[in-house]
DNA sequence: TCTCATACTGTGTATTTATACAGTATAAAT
DNA sequence: ATTTATACTGTATAAATACACAGTATGAGA
């Protein structure tokens, strides 16, 4: 997909914000207000060039006829994850879910897919989906998404110091994970939101 | 609030359906074209209508200026179930909460918060909030709302027949419930679609 | 009986809106 | 050196849109 530019991206989050506070695209004339443009035609040319970029699509002949390209909506669900790639690359992202609204306490970056019964006793099966915080301001009792030398693992943050890490399985079949700070690479991914789970 | 006679009802739904669908609201032409009015002005009169009542904001001026009420937006949750009451009486909900998408696999109806741990081992735990489709076609397995002489539950459906029900609590320290339908009074409420937990 | 709300058709119009065309200017690509 | 993309102003206009006013018809309530 072709890259946006500085000005291109600003009046799509534009959009995106008319959107999902006032309930409806914005026309061009709101669009040169909001930016100070002295000519509608301003925003006319930014919506030609983001519909040729493939970001919105303009429905001629109608008012407000912008529309978002369902693929940049959504957020991503990362699936199996592939050791040492981030988290949100391509290949791991399974699917997008269109989700707007404020279910979770905080914003959701991504959803990721769980695997395993290892926090089996905190209500989180196999299959499920977390909702995760990229933000790395966790403390200790949080669930988070750790990677443990390129591994990625979904526990609950017992301990923490500059040296040591423990990460607790909610299930009593497995045992805490120590990790030396100073001999293996970790990194805290993120802290899960919540869950979401779908039955067929 | 006023009541919405069948026609103002059917205009808000097709208002709700197409923003949600062409991410805009309808214009007065478009609503008049889906219900084949022949004037754009049976629209007006109705949007005012609705405006009136409250359920929508018109803004004067403006095209597709539509908004919906948002106490009529987002989806109920229901708390502590009043004994003999709907489940969706307006003292069983506790609050709404803005929810658009295709997260689950049928329509939300509205959301049931769980209390007790009798569904601990299918990670279904106390405070979830658990996602309900009203229709009563279930089949065995599915996890269910069910009421039992005006009591509210949810458990897995495990037998069914014209005499008998079996709900199955799914944690050994429960026993299943078996409801002799002659002499208790037996409802299927709804089916759980699935759940949506939010930490703090 | 009269009024009022509902539910429409039909006409008209001021305003909003999309959008084309003609320019100016700059920076990057060919 | 010339094209191409970006980023604007300014003008113009056809089409879309909101919305008022004038009717017709029906059923409920006072």
């Amino acid at each position: 997909m072709r890259t946006l530019t500085t000005r291109q991206s600003e009046i799509l989050t534009f959009i995106s914000k008319v959107i999902s506070t006032e309930g409806m695209p914005p026309t061009r004339k709101e669009i040169a207000q909001k930016f100070g443009f002295k000519s509608a035609n301003s925003a006319e040319e930014h919506l030609k060039a983001l519909d040729k970029k493939g970001y919105i699509d303009l429905h001629g002949g109608t008012s407000r006829g912008i529309s978002i390209n369902r693929s940049f909506l959504g957020i991503p669900i990362v699936g199996s994850v592939a050791a040492g790639s981030p988290l949100l690359a391509v290949e791991n992202v399974e699917e997008r879910i269109e989700f707007n609204g404020n279910i979770f306490s905080d914003s959701v970056d991504y959803f990721l897919r769980v695997k395993g019964d290892s926090m089996n006793e905190v209500g989180i099966i196999e299959g499920d989906l977390i909702a995760i915080n990229k933000r790395k301001d966790v403390k200790l009792g949080d669930i988070v998404v750790a990677r443990i030398n390129d591994d990625v693992t979904v526990k609950t943050l017992f301990h923490f110091d500059k040296k040591k890490v423990i990460l607790r399985p909610e299930n009593k079949n497995y045992k805490d994970i120590e990790i030396n700070t100073s001999i293996e690479s970790f990194d805290i991914e993120g802290k899960c939101l919540g869950v979401l789970r779908n039955y067929n």
